[in-house]
Formats: C-alpha cells, sequence, structure tokens
DNA sequence: GATGAATGAGGATTCATTCAT
DNA sequence: AATGAATGAATCCTCATTCAT
C-alpha cells in the first residue's frame, strides 16, 4: 500500500559509472564514517552521506539494511583496523607494565584519532539492547581481551598477585580512560595520552602487585647479593691459595 | 481507530485547578521521572508526562523551557535526593577504605534502583556538548568528588602515597562502575553491589596504598645491611693483604 | 531514534484560527472524500487533503490514525448517510417488490453519485483482511440487510416461497449490481438506474415467487369473483322481493 | 546485519544460460503466479520472482513489459487454462439447468483453487481504466459469455422466457458468486460449491422460467370461465325480469 | 494561569525499471 | 542474450512547541 505510488511513471536517469562492489562499499563507509563523525548519529543524513559517496540514496540500501547498520558497520570496521594496527606492534611489547601501557596508549590514541566514532560508541551503539549480539560487542569483547589476557598470564607467571579479577581490571582500565576523556569528547580541551597512559597503568600496576610483604623486595635482594659477594671476597683474603 | 472521529476523551483535566505552583512542578517532575525511565528519552513524550501529571501539555512549558530541561531538572532533582541520602550516613563512616566502600556501595544501589535514570545520564547528558554548563555537572561533581575529598585526606594523613592522582582514582571508580554495569542497564542480568564495591575499593586501596618497599622501616634495614656489607668490602680494599 | 532529530530548532509559525473539533474534521473528511474519489487511494495526498481542507497535514492525525483510517472514516460517514436518507423514504414504500425495487434503486443511485467511493469500497476496503472487523463492514451489513428483512418478512407472509434463501437473494442482488456498475465505475459509459432496479428486481422477484401451480392465480381469481357476482345476481333476479 | 558489507550471496545464477524464450517465458510466469498468489500485487517483488525463476531481474523485462504485464500475462493463461479445461467438459452437459449449474460450479472451484489470483482479478485488474482493452477483458467475456449463450439457447428453444436479459443473467451469477465468496477469499472460512452453485443455478433458473400464468391452457380455461360469466350478466342485462 | 488545538519541518526507505558491460 | 548494479522519485507520519482563547 502506498508503496508503489504511480510506479509506471517515466523516469528519466543517468547512470553513474559501474564500479565494483567492494569501491562502492567503501566509498559509502567513508562517507558515512565522515558524516557520522562530524554530525553525530542522528543528525547524519543519509542524503549527505549519499552525496560525498558520489552514490545516490538508494544504492546506500544495496549494501546496508538502514541508517543504523551503516553506523554499526562503521564502527566494525574502525574496529577491526585498530585490532590490525595494534596487534602487529603488540607482539613487540615485553612485560607487563608494558603491554598493558601500550593497550591503554593504544586506546586513548584511537579516541583522540575519532572522537565523533568514540562517543557513537559509547554514547548510542553500547546502550542499545541488542547490543550484546552486535558484532561491535565482540570486536570490543577481543578489543579490551587484551588486557584479560595480559592480567591473567601475568598471574599465571606469579608476577601479579593471584586473586586478581582480570575482568574488573579490564572494566577499571577502559572505564577509567573513558571517564577522563569525556570532556575532550565534548570538545572541551585535549588531553595527554603518554602521560595519562602512565599514570593510569602505574596505578592499576600497583593494584595487582604482590605486597612487598609477600616477595622478595628489590633491594632486600641487592643487600643480599652485597652480602654474600662481600663474603667470597673475603674468604679470598683469608685464604688466598685455595 | 483508536482516535475515533470525535475527541472521545471528555478529559476530566480539571480547569483552572490552581494548584500552587510547587505542586505542579513536583506532579510534572514526578511524572517525567516515571516516562523517562520507562521509556528513554526520545521515546518518552511530552504529553504522555503531561497526562500523568494530570497537566495539559502546555502547562509543562509554563515551568519548564523544553523536554531536554525537564529531563535535566529531573535529574538534578535525583542527584539532590542521592547527594542528600548520601551524607547523612556517610559522616558516620570512619577510614578511608569504608569511606571508598561506602560511597562506590551507594552509587552502585543508586543505579540498581534507577537504570532508566542511570542510562540517561551516561547516555544522553554526559554526552552534549553544554554538560558542563549544567547544574547536573555540577551536582555530579559533589557526587564524585566525595571520592577526591577522601582520598585527598588520606594523603595528606601520610595514609596514601603522596603521589596518587585523586581525580584518576575518582574516574578509575566511577568509570569502572559504568562499564561493570552496563550490561545490567542493557537489562541483561542483575549484579551484586556489594562484592562489587568490596573488590573494586580493594582494588583501588591497593593503588593507592603505600608501598612496603617505601616503609621506613624495611628501608632502613635494608639500608643498614648495605652499608655493613659495603663496610666490609670497604676494609677489605684497605686492608687487602688482611 | 531520529524521532526527534533536531527538535530544539526554531520554528518559525502562523497560529490558524481555532475551530471547533468537529468542523475540523468535518472539513477534513470533505477534502478526504474528494482526494480519493477523485485519485483513489494510493495516489491521493495526505497533504493534498490537508491543503483543501485549510489545514496543516500534522492536524489530520490529530482526529486520524493514519490515511487508511481517514479513507475508513470517510466511507463510514458516507454509508452513514446513505443509511439516514434511504430510512427515511424506505417506511413509505409498500410491497415487498417495490420495497426490493426501492433499495435496489437507492444502491444504484449512491453508485452512480459516488463512483469513486464504490470503487473504493468494492476495490481497496472489502478484500483486506480487517475488513470483517471494521465498522465498515458493519455499516455494510446493516445496508444489505434490508434486503435480507424484505425477504423474509415476505416469505413469512407467504408471499414468497418458504425455501428462498435471504442471504444469497442479497448477494445476487449486490453482486448483480456491482457487476452491471463496473463498467460504469471504469468510466466506460452511463447506465440507467431505473431500467437496471426495474429489470433486476423483476428478475429477482420472480425467481423467489411462489409458483404459479401452488396459489390461487389472479385471472382465476378475477374469474371466481365474477362467477360468483354472476350468481347473485341471477339470485336477485329470480326472487326480487328477497 | 541480513545484507552484510560484502555481498555473501555467490548466486549460482546460470551464467548465461541461453534456455529457449519459451521455457524461460513460462519459468517466470510460474514463479510469478506463485508470488502473486501468495503475496497479493503490491507485495510481489520482482527480485522474488526473479530469484524464483532462477532468472535476473532484467531478464523479466525481457519477455514483460513491466509489472502489471507480468500479472495480466499470468492471468491470462490461467484463464486459458480454465476455458480449456471447461470446454471440454461443458460440451458433455445436457440441459439448460445443467449448463448453468456447470459453469458456475467450474466458476466456484475455480475460486478456490485459486484464491490469489481471483482476488487479484476482482480487486486489481477488473478496476484498471484500461481493463476493457485488455485480454483479460476478452477472456473473460468469453468465460463469462458461456452463461449468455446457455441462456440465449434456451430462450430461442422457448424453454426460457423470452423477455429474459441474458447479460443481467450473467453479472447477477458472477456478481452473486463473487459476494458470496469475499469471505472466503478474506480466508475467513471456507464454501460448499456445490450446494452453492444448486442454490444458485436454482435460483437464477427460477427467475427464467416461463411463468404458470402464462401457460396457454390456463390462460385459456379462464378465459372460458370469465367469457361464461359474462354470458350470464349478459342475459342478465338482456332480460331483467327474467 | 490554564488550556489544548494547531503547527510544520523533516528524512528514511522502497523497489520497479534501466542500461552499461 | 543475460546480467544486476544503479537509479531516484516520492510520501507518510511524529511530536515538541506555541499561543489564541
Amino acid at each position: 500500500m502506498g508503496k508503489a505510488g504511480a510506479p509506471e511513471k517515466t523516469r528519466t536517469r543517468r547512470h553513474a559509472n559501474r564500479l565494483p562492489a567492494e569501491k562502492r562499499i567503501s566509498d559509502i563507509m567513508l562517507a558515512a564514517r565522515q558524516v557520522f563523525t562530524e554530525r553525530g548519529y542522528d543528525d547524519a543524513l543519509i542524503s549527505e552521506i549519499a552525496e560525498r559517496a558520489g552514490v545516490v540514496e538508494g544504492s546506500i540500501y544495496r549494501f546496508f539494511t538502514n541508517k543504523r547498520d551503516l553506523l554499526v558497520k562503521v564502527v566494525e570496521s574502525w574496529y577491526e583496523e585498530m585490532l590490525e594496527e595494534d596487534s602487529a606492534q603488540f607482539s613487540a611489547v615485553r612485560g607487563t607494565w608494558n603491554q598493558i601501557r601500550f593497550v591503554v596508549l593504544q586506546h586513548l590514541y584511537s579516541i583522540r584519532r575519532e572522537p565523533g566514532l568514540s562517543r557513537l560508541v559509547f554514547q548510542k551503539l553500547r546502550s542499545e539492547p541488542t547490543y550484546r549480539a552486535t558484532r561491535v560487542f565482540q570486536l570490543n569483547q577481543a578489543y579490551t581481551h587484551r588486557i584479560v589476557d595480559i592480567v591473567r598470564a601475568a598471574v599465571a607467571a606469579g608476577e601479579l598477585r593471584p586473586d586478581v579479577s582480570a575482568g574488573l581490571v579490564r572494566d577499571l582500565i577502559f572505564g577509567g580512560v573513558e571517564h577522563r576523556t569525556w570532556a575532550f569528547l565534548r570538545n572541551e580541551g585535549d588531553f595527554d595520552p603518554v602521560a595519562l597512559a602512565d599514570d593510569l597503568t602505574n596505578m592499576v600496576y600497583r593494584a595487582m602487585a604482590i605486597p612487598a610483604e609477600d616477595r622478595p623486595d628489590r633491594l632486600e635482594k641487592a643487600a643480599e647479593r652485597l652480602e654474600k659477594a662481600a663474603e667470597r671476597l673475603e674468604r679470598l683474603v683469608d685464604d688466598p691459595a685455595r
């Protein structure tokens, strides 16, 4: 009903160039990313996305179910992008502290690079009741799970307290980052990713570290080694022939 | 159907029922709180709020600039409510850990009691560019600043590390809570406020606690041992032949 | 979502005169009746209806749920109009044949007067799966049921065959009329309501009439009365004194 | 969801699978018949028809001008099918009543077999202004004209009243059947074709049968009696004294 | 002060049809 | 001949807000 309207009318059409689907899709997604970033979800117009992508509105619906789907796809690809980039570098980072700091820092960088998309994730996608069923949810899981992995490994290695909840650590980190960056996301000024990453990592690492009482203190160890060295020297001196 | 040709409403809206403005306002805010909670911002209808408040749409605009203002006012009063309630009990809580835990727990309780409003704050109000100019912002500051106060006091008292950033702690806590409760806010199941408050407080407290290494006694002991070892070495050097 | 769009924008508005709801409704229904009649359902534009009614599009939705509801309401009022008009005159018509003819003729007149609405009923409303739940259905029932009543009464009075199915008669009549008038409804030329009503009524009446074998034929009755009259006259002549 | 970023379809549409045009056409028409039947005209998608026919949308337009043309062709072939089937059996039916009943019954059967197509004819095709120019119109004429032929032959044979309008009979029958079956077409329950065919045929046949009053014998007898009565009266007048 | 009828901008979405490849 | 990507027109409906009464 109302659908067909007057379907038999003659229409003038200028057929545009026939591009490979991939190119079309990436054009649309690029344009959408821009528009969503600039305007937010509600104020983003499909017509503007279409225009910037050099496509007609209807063409968008060949590839994307609806506006929300387009947003979701854009965010998905952003996550994939981030995961890919990060994982390449991440493998080179050694040490629990360094790894945590790396993840935090990359996260801060990505927020700083894409405040618009970040806001959309924080504000729109994550609060929807269907979020958990989304691929974005899974990607975000993968994204944040790196922290969990790092923590668990360090716990297993005896570096961190055995009673540390990796999940809670993850939420502290990502929640903390988010809270720390809301002002920036509201355009209220910049932040220093490196300093923040250091502070945050220190904080969290300290919370997980094995308490001094339960492990050989470094100073103590050093003293011990020094003592032993001194002893041996003394023995040598006492009995140089030996 | 439904609307019918003629208005079958026969509304019993008290004509010119002149109530004191305060009563009017509180009726409207109560209704608005319900409707916003049940439906979220976009799906909340002014008409429904008016109906529930026993008021006409237009009357709402006598007291509130617009829909958003109404939301803001509702949230403000919620915050005031929370601050009032909490502060009464808070003064009785002794000890840094206990105080932090108290604030965290109350926060968790309030989220659990008002998931709808919480979501609106997290999702809608906080992301708006005008947020910082809002009284909600100030109230939230007051609300979260208690953590800052607690931490600073404890730092000053020498209980916590002097290099702790109280602001970062605040963001870790509130951000962490938020991340931890999103699933709940999405209606994906409940959480245990007490357990979470304990875990989170422990975590954060540990991060701020003065590390064993920095405690005077142990430092001094280690220094003593080092000095003695050094002495012995010096003796050896002075008198190699012995 | 997408609903509010940018709701806080300032809008210029010229407030139109405040008419009683009834007047508004009737204005809208009148305009709708015209537009639906002229264009059919799909090609009827709400905007055009609004314009002709001197109303803004949104106002239509104060009184009518949606476009279809508007059509339904228009048709309903048309039916009520017809039922009212007819029933006033109908009560004056005596005799089964005359009554049937009257109903048929009025029906033909109404088709001729409102071909557009007739087509909409025949084509759009009646074929919808929800039709039976509609008030239009009920009105149509009332409209066509007059035939059923007439037939049943005549059957009860012994004027028509006892085995006549009044429902089938109704369907023959209204179905027959409809088939007979489709060409007209398609704008393929006029028809003669009076002649058609007569022919159709004759046809149907004949189909229901008690067969001659089973009832005193009029000629026979006349002959009988004539015989009796002749007899009495003869007796008078034979015995004038009596 | 669903459409996904990349076309996951991997359609196995036989590329350049060059089938004889006839096969193509019949595949398309078969698919179209199904889809039109299942969904109705407006909700039938060319894309679905194409898919079911194992063809690409564009190919449909090689053989059919547009969607409506496709519907028309489908209905045409259905009519041809029906006419062919019926005429084979029809020739074996003897007697006016039996022939009418046969046509009615076959019509009822076809409605019962193809409610979807029937509805499309009743609702969509027949109401279009171009209907009369259609081949469907002609086929329908042929289809319904059998009634006209039967009636005219019976009239000519003196079996039926000479003043019967064969066209009106046709409209009563097909209109009556249609009205009687709308509930079924709306999916509101079944009907009994045989019983309905019998009732309807009886009804119509009675309407056309030569009335008893017009039979020579009874007329003559009555005339005789009248003449005799008149004679007696005349005698009285002639010889009042007697 | 209260009423509530009227405003009116605003945009996603569909799908038959075309035509370059 | 077949393909199927691209076209693009076309419209219903919502609801916060206003302001004449």
